[in-house]
DNA sequence: TGTACATCAGTGAACGCGCGTTCACTGATGTAC
DNA sequence: TGTACATCAGTGAACGCGCGTTCACTGATGTAC
């Protein structure tokens, strides 16, 4: 009786409502990369997460390679969104400082979909089966998070606070700092950090240091 | 007749000479990187690389993680060597911008390598049967090799041209940046970098700048 | 110098496993009449 | 309002594959006598 229950196949969706079990195969995808990493996915593993059959897989993506897209371009704009959410406050070096805040704690928060965003792309580009035309876009989205960047940089060297002179130079300069300090700080934990390496970076690398 | 030599199994080594499997495995784990990701690799692919049977490996690696270890401590010890050869140079200012370039040139030849070293190794860490000694003694190799950094900051604060008060902070911080800038141009070459991104990065986490 | 023997590096066959993918199917949903 | 039917989301069984690992083995190397 409960156990009719227990292995009662998943409700069907409605003919309208195919997309819903997509979102909900992205979804498990998101939830396993919680536990493990991209390279441990297997489309079975995330057909069990989804509570769904391998097979059923194929109705919304032709390979895990495409879920995998998908999660990355969800993850790409959640970054985004929080970014911009997160670069609110009245002084442009304030929020220059919160904004770098925010995208390390959305890599530490979520490693290793950040390490899918700018660490598995280029090993995807070079798969053999990759959409010349999907690699070419895919800088796209990554550029609207920068420009958030660009931006707040801009805004502290309108206010005199920067002597940056190439705000997208050196927001591109910051981010690579950040980058790599939300890499390592994951890699090796047991190293001996020094504290407000991520103080140092912003304000060197976005020239908030007037007085020299 | 030459069907026989080409299916003729290696030579055998004799007996003290056991070691040199070991590191011909070991070189053919490396030569597997230069094609494919870590991920990829297999204790069968690379018995195959190696010219010996599958079982074979067991003679000298527990498992495809001591192998990898194996390769991560010999490329270790290869970036020290690289780094200390490519420092030389009269000015210290100069030292410190040719090692940055050795740095970046070391990530560029060897992607795959360079990722296992600062990418795979939390991987590993939280494996379950990573071994905490083992574990805890890794960061010391790394160390070795920021030494180099450090004490090329210190020189430069020394000769009067870095205004750093720190040289341990600011040569992480300089690392943090050169990672960040290696693993980006990697993963994102189709990014519209700015040109001197990396003279940028040595400059500012360096405090090169003197005329402020 | 010769011979018997222990050592041990490397092999080939075999196993069970999880994987990606295919196929014919089931059966509820929505529609045409 | 009823009924027959097309649609289509999801299933279960099955396949071939490469994987890691085991096992008993082979046969050259080096040693003891």
């Amino acid at each position: 009786m409960t156990e009719t229950q227990a292995t009662a196949p998943r409700a069907r969706n409605a003919r309208g409502e195919g997309g819903r079990l997509r979102g909900e195969i992205v979804d498990a995808a998101t939830t396993l990369l919680q536990q493990g990493s991209a390279e441990q996915l297997t489309l079975r593993a995330v057909a069990r997460a989804a509570g769904i059959s391998a097979p059923s897989i194929y109705r919304h993506f032709p390979d895990l390679a495409a879920i995998i897209r998908a999660v990355v371009d969800q993850a790409f704009e959640e970054l985004v969104q929080v970014l911009r959410t997160g670069s609110r406050g009245t002084d442009p070096v304030e929020r220059l400082h919160a904004l770098a805040q925010v995208y390390l704690e959305f890599a530490q928060q979520h490693p290793q979909r950040y390490r899918l965003m700018f660490g598995g792309a280029w090993n995807a580009a070079e798969a053999p089966g990759a959409d010349p035309e999907e690699v070419a876009s895919r800088p796209r989205i990554g550029l609207e998070a920068l420009q958030v960047i660009v931006d707040a940089v801009q805004e502290c060297a309108d206010a005199g606070a920067s002597r940056s002179t190439d705000a997208f130079a050196s927001a591109t300069a910051l981010w690579v700092g950040l980058h790599g300090l939300a890499g390592l700080r994951q890699t090796t934990p047991l190293f001996p950090w020094p504290g407000g390496v991520d103080r140092q970076l912003v304000d060197r690398l976005a020239r908030l240091e007037l007085a020299g």
